[in-house]
DNA sequence: ACCCCGATCGTA
DNA sequence: ACGATCGGGGTT
């Protein structure tokens, strides 16, 4: 049984789609709950008309316009949050939103963005959280890991995103097959 | 102060 | 197909 490693912060900044790929089949901890990534979506700076920060910066959203690793959570639909991590070097906003993960006995409470958050208690205190481990001080529960060992990068399709009214043309949603 | 809208989900 | 539910952000 190999042991879950934290990814670095290294892993989160660079390219989006690349993290969005890399991202499937990894471990998304917090607290004590673990899922297996398998569904994942990427939103890429003021040029992509679907991200928060296509209008620039505002209160909400400065956390995309942060160093990568960094967790990203709002509120939508008024009673839904979601869950991202801030990839990109600092000052370029973009994020992946995790879409879902598998567990040994909760898929059908984590197949969603809405509900995955619903599942593991993610709410906005959740909001901008350093999700590396980098430093000795940034360490806490909420993360994405490996397995140590771990190599085959899953098979994947990459589809349209979800809920959006803009940016449908970009394939940048990714999920496992 | 007001209005619109949204990276959702459960129910019909 | 639709309603729930409310914060963010822009406009008056």
């Amino acid at each position: 049984m190999h042991k879950l490693q934290k990814l670095p912060r290294s892993f989160f900044n660079r390219p989006t789609l690349d993290v969005s790929r890399d991202m499937l089949g990894k471990y998304l901890v917090c607290g004590d709950k673990v899922g297996v990534i398998n569904e994942v979506e990427a939103y890429i700076g003021q040029d992509d008309p679907a991200c928060h920060a296509a209008k620039g910066l505002t209160k909400r959203n400065e956390v995309m316009f942060g160093p990568a690793g960094i967790s990203y959570v709002y509120m939508i639909y008024g009673m839904y949050h979601c869950l991202n991590v801030v990839t990109e070097e600092d000052g370029f906003p973009a994020a992946v939103l995790i879409r879902g993960v598998v567990m040994d006995d909760a898929c059908a409470k984590t197949d969603g963005p809405g509900k995955l958050c619903r599942h593991f208690e993610i709410t906005k205190e959740h909001n901008n959280l350093d999700m590396t481990a980098d430093f000795a001080g940034s360490s806490q529960g909420l993360y994405i890991a490996e397995k140590a060992g771990d190599s085959v990068a899953p098979e994947y399709k990459a589809t349209p995103r979800i809920g959006i009214s803009k940016g449908q043309d970009k394939l940048w949603r990714f999920v496992i097959c």
